[in-house]
DNA sequence: CTTCTAACA
DNA sequence: TGTTAGTA
């Protein structure tokens, strides 16, 4: 598929394709006239890698991670060096922290509302 | 569609 | 740094 049908089904602006492309995190074949031809498999990776984005990971250390996140469960032993432990370790933290930062302010906005619901059957109904 | 460049938060 | 906009 070209770049515009990715755009569509992963809901990604095609400059953004681009953008992943150029940070490494994708890679396109050209057609004869240069246009970018995706498998179908890049629907799920692009996916991904918003998934990966939006619970603050850099591109660089997704670029890292893709592959021993890759579909096959076949882990790369080779690939599990020390700092790449280490990092995945990191941001295991840091999204556990996310985690809980999201689960707080849920949890508030939801007393809010159970709060308001609760005073308006109070009142006149 | 392509590429390059600049700007925003 | 990720994202958007304008240009050729």
């Amino acid at each position: 598929m070209r770049i515009g049908e990715l755009s569509e089904l992963t809901g990604t602006p095609r400059r953004l394709l681009r953008y992943y492309e150029e940070q490494g995190l994708i890679v396109a074949e050209r057609a004869a006239n240069g246009y970018r031809e995706y498998d179908e498999r890049f629907v799920d990776r692009v996916l991904q890698i918003r998934g990966l984005l939006d619970a603050g990971l850099p591109t660089r250390i997704i670029k890292q991670i893709l592959p021993c996140l890759d579909k096959p469960r076949i882990i790369h032993f080779t690939d599990a060096t020390p700092e790449m432990i280490a990092t995945l370790e990191h941001e295991r933290d840091r999204m556990t922290e996310r985690v809980q930062f999201l689960t707080r302010n849920r949890d508030a906005i939801a007393e809010y509302l159970d709060a308001v619901r609760d005073n308006r059957s109070s009142k006149a109904g």
